[in-house]
RNA sequence: GGGCUAGUAGCUCAGCUGGCUAGAGCACACGACUGAUAAUCGUGAGGUCGGAGGUUCAAGUCCUCCCUAGCCCA
């Protein structure tokens, strides 16, 4: 007879293997078809809410690593929050506005586009971008993202344009929003200003000149060693287009000054930069003269080298030793440090430059041309005067366009801005800070600096993909018309309409009746040809998104994107709440760092060391992907590589086929009949439920911290070690030969029932396909989806740690076991451990446990015979229970055909010659 | 160039306020099993804790400098 057929060998359907590539894509038309997203919506009506407010992508290109980092994360957090009892709701964005879609719309079209109208080409813009919202939208989803993937949030949306218009007349009402002239970086390529967050730092050549600024005027006294002399303050620059723009030359207070004497001429450098300027302009004869003191010579005037006027000689503190001579040229319209210094000194925030890069025609010398062009015209006009000392050519880094890639220019332009300053917006950002919770804690000072340094907020932009800055100009005295009321007039009018309704009305259409000039009692008026700034559309999104949609609040519970973002959109949306409601948009914000490769390093196209999502997906499926998210602490940056990604195949495997092998001894058991209640459960049943708790509640406490890798090493441990190689390998001879219905075999069915219960929901938020379809395996009645059920909840009273810490104890001597039988093993003596007796001499810190325990060792240490005794003869000194002796000798009796454990009763049941008296009475019963 | 963050075995992570011969799992090697089998079990070998100084009886853990990497800024 084969005894084989007698045991209760697992049995399932569930694949070992998880197939994922495959199987998700089923599973997500299942969760579609069903309406998963709106059921958990629905159930959950009267829950309490967590609102995570996602952060919108640009709708442009497919979406990389780092984005599905963003919504894996963002998914879990919501999934967990869910399970936890509460309704999260989930509502995608996308930023749709702005020059990259722009551009690439321009591309598109190329001479079309001269024929068209500003509303045609944002028509174009439009479908574009809702082309690529689509497409990623797609992405996400395949990601296992649940969410209104049906009802996103696109800044292009006529109510958010509406909204986003709305929030800009609340700036103005309250005088936040003003026109001025400063000096913006500017793409004369794109024809458009670009904010800060536009432009991109890259190695560029320029030349590096020298120049003499002759002194004009009269000396301070006390410098009789220069009296007569001709003298000159050196500058350095790197722009040299920027000199016919020269107001003025800046020395820091602080610092010393020398005259040095070269020739027949003196030239005046901070004497810290003395040695190292004498050097690069080769001049061998200096003499010092005399230190000069930069006070002595504020507003004083040197003469510029060739235009008739003068360049003044101020103060200022951004002038260091670092690099030139200490005398910094000083152009108010071309640069952030000049023009402030201008500012104070009254200097004139002066640009000849337009808006192609070409000087205006009427400038002196120059008019017309390029400015690309214009840097041999200079050196060489400053050659001719005899002002250059040096022109040769660096590399240094430079700003370039982020789209174009080409070098732009700083350049005073009409601009509209939010003032940092008026309503006290800066001081009162910075303060809101504080009652934000900030994860990682660093996240706080990172944006307070940048809160507290930055420049007033420019919004204005010179394209057309965008919400319109929604002022007027009068047409007969130009006066600007930025009134609140009329601007929240035009606002509603976008609700139906859209901003498009900016490009096709004229300004007649969209004002109130009765509209006149406040300054000239003008009526006809022109529109403003600006828009808005992106960061600003996404910035409101508070206001367009938490405030409108009515499953939703502000402000919101978390903010959660990479850690760029506190310069982009947790800055913006600070800024622009706090602007118009005096408080922050979130409550907490954490971050993430930035997906690198497998040495640490960024990614790049031409390192070729990019990994797409979509590589990823083909090959393991998006569940590792999500299992890669949930290992690695994402507050540094992430590493992805082929090895990692492996390992967490494998990792994956492990949990999966845990799974299987319960789900496989679960055949038959019906937890409404079969259940063993805890307390009549068998002791080591009782121990793997304990071992739960401590996981159930570990597990609990990183979701609600957000520590996810803490979850997966948690799980990951649990099912190799307390599981797998030891509780459900000890649990084999029970649950394959005791009798089917005994209580023996349901107490452990109840307990494994009970753990892979656990484990499906408490993993269901990481991996939520693999989950799901364990789900759906398990028997019991239990909800449509595992989305929809909730974590067990932490039980303390099922925790024993006092039997925890007993077979802990018994764990390492079972350690010291293993380690002999494989010694054995190694001398050829063994091959199964059943093979084996184990003869252990007690330590006298172990010997009341093991006495205890006689019964029981051979079980759980997977042999056929354990004997104690106080004098062992050839024993092995153990290694992890020091002074413990063990010997392995060979197991007495013979192998029972049916549970393979060896016994001296073989035999002595004469239906059942071949087993021992054990399986024999569970034959005969 | 400045600010912030990080650097523990091949990989992913633990190591709290300084006290251990620096841990875990995976990978790897070797072995066992063939009743979790493209599985499972066991054993073993892997680290001068980025580097150099310093404080201390004692430093992966504190200080300084440097190197490397990432983000942001100039």
């Amino acid at each position: 007879m084969d005894y084989k057929e007698t045991l209760n060998l697992p049995e399932t359907d569930f694949p070992m293997r998880g197939n994922l590539p495959q199987r998700e894509p089923k599973m997500l038309e299942a969760w579609k078809a069903m309406d998963l997203y709106g059921k958990i919506e629905s159930a959950a009506k009267d829950k309490p809410t967590f609102i995570l407010h996602d952060g919108p992508p640009y709708a442009n290109g497919h979406t990389h690593i780092g984005h599905a980092l963003n919504k894996i994360l963002k998914d879990i957090i919501i999934k967990s929050r869910r399970m936890q009892g509460m309704r999260a709701p989930y509502v995608p964005g996308w930023d749709c506005h702005g020059l990259p879609i722009e551009l690439m719309v321009d591309k598109k079209l190329g001479k079309k586009k001269r024929e068209m109208t500003k509303a045609q080409v944002r028509k174009e813009c439009r479908a574009y971008a809702r082309e690529w919202v689509d497409i990623q939208s797609a992405e996400f989803e395949r990601l296992g993202v649940l969410g209104q993937w049906d009802e996103p949030y696109l800044t292009m949306n006529y109510p958010y344009e509406a909204a986003t218009a709305r929030e800009l007349a609340r700036f103005a009402e309250r005088g936040g929003l003003y026109k001025g002239k400063k000096p913006i970086h500017w793409c004369s390529s794109c024809v458009t200003a670009l904010a800060e967050a536009e432009v991109e730092y890259a190695d560029h050549k320029s030349p590096s000149i020298y120049v003499k600024f002759p002194f004009t005027g009269e000396l301070p006294s006390g410098l009789d060693a220069l009296s007569g002399k001709k003298l000159s303050f050196v500058i350095w620059t790197t722009t040299p287009w920027t000199i016919p723009a020269n107001l003025g030359i800046c020395l820091n207070p602080e610092l010393p000054y020398v005259a040095l004497a070269t020739g027949n001429e003196v030239l005046v450098v901070a004497e810290g930069l003395a040695q190292q300027v004498c050097k690069t302009l080769e001049i061998e004869d200096a003499q010092e003269l005399c230190k000069i003191d930069p006070l002595a010579f504020e507003n004083k005037s040197c003469r510029h080298p060739f235009y008739d006027r003068n360049s003044l000689i101020i103060l200022g503190d951004h002038v260091t030793l670092e690099a030139g001579t200490g005398c910094v040229h000083t152009a108010p319209g071309h640069g952030v440090d000049d023009y402030k210094v201008g500012l104070k000194y009254g200097l004139e925030i002066y640009n000849p430059v337009n808006d192609y890069g070409k000087y205006h025609a009427d400038l002196e010398l120059f008019g017309g041309m390029k400015i690309e062009d214009a840097n041999a015209a200079v050196i060489e006009k400053l050659t001719e005067v005899g002002a250059l000392l040096q022109a040769r050519n660096i590399s240094h880094s430079y700003p370039h366009c982020w789209r174009c890639k080409k070098p732009v220019i700083f350049r005073a332009t009409e601009q509209w801005f939010i003032s940092m300053e008026s309503n006290e917006l800066r001081s009162k950002a910075l303060e809101h800070i504080n009652d934000v919770q900030w994860v990682p804690g660093w996240g706080r000072e990172r944006i307070h600096g940048m809160i507290a340094n930055r420049p007033d907020w420019c919004i204005s932009r010179q394209r057309s993909w965008g919400v319109p800055i929604t002022v007027f100009y009068c047409e007969k005295c130009g006066e600007a018309l930025a009134d609140g009321k009329i601007m929240h007039h035009i606002a509603d009018l976008f609700e139906s309409h859209g901003s498009d309704l900016w490009y096709e009305k004229q300004a007649s259409e969209l004002l109130p009746e009765g509209t006149c000039c406040a300054s000239c009692a003008g009526a006809d008026f022109t529109k403003e040809s600006d828009i808005l700034d992106v960061w600003f559309d996404s910035g409101v999104s508070h206001a367009a998104v938490l405030e409108q949609r009515k499953e939703l609040s502000s402000p919101a519970d978390l903010y959660l994107e990479g850690s760029d973002q506190h310069r982009g959109w947790f800055h913006s949306s600070l800024l622009a709440s706090v602007g118009t409601r005096d408080r922050a948009p979130y409550k907490a914000v954490l971050t993430h760092g930035f997906v690198v490769d497998g040495n640490g390093k960024k990614m790049s196209k031409s390192q070729g060391n990019v990994v797409a999502p979509e590589t990823v997906i083909k090959k393991y499926g998006a569940e590792i992907l999500r299992l890669w998210v949930a290992a690695q602490d994402y507050r540094d940056d992430i590493r992805i590589s082929d090895e990692i990604l492996q390992r967490l195949s494998d990792a994956y495997r492990r949990i999966r086929n845990t799974g299987r092998y319960i789900l496989g001894n679960l055949a038959g058991f019906d937890p409404a009949t079969d259940l063993v209640s805890h307390a009549d459960m068998l002791e080591i049943d009782r121990w793997a439920l304990s071992k739960l708790e401590g996981l159930i509640d570990r597990v609990e406490k990183a979701y609600n911290q957000y520590e996810f890798h803490v979850i997966y090493h948690a799980v990951h441990n649990f099912c190799s070690v307390e599981m797998s190689s030891f509780y459900l390998d000890v649990l084999k001879d029970r649950l394959y030969t005791a009798p089917t219905g005994s209580f023996e075999r349901r107490s452990a069915q109840s307990a494994m029932y009970l753990i892979l219960d656990a484990l499906t929901r408490i993993t269901a938020p990481v991996l939520s396909f693999t989950a799901e379809e364990l789900w759906a395996s398990l028997p019991g009645e239990r909800e449509e989806s595992v989305h929809m059920a909730s974590f067990p909840r932490f039980e303390q009273k099922l925790r024993d740690p006092e039997l925890e810490e007993r077979y802990a104890q018994i764990l390492a001597v079972r350690t010291d076991v293993s380690k002999a039988l494989e010694l054995a093993r190694g001398e050829k003596r063994l091959g199964q451990s059943l093979e084996a007796k184990v003869v252990l001499q007690p330590t006298e810190g172990t010997r009341e446990l093991l006495v205890s325990y006689r019964t029981e060792l051979a079980s759980l240490f997977i042999v056929s015979a354990v004997e104690l005794t106080d004098n062992l003869e050839n024993g092995l000194e153990a290694e992890e229970v020091k002074g413990l002796k063990v010997r392995i000798d060979r197991a007495e009796g013979e192998k029972c055909e049916r549970c393979w454990m060896f016994s001296t009763g073989i035999g002595e049941a004469q239906e059942h010659p071949t087993l021992c008296p054990r399986c024999a009475s569970v034959l005969s019963a």
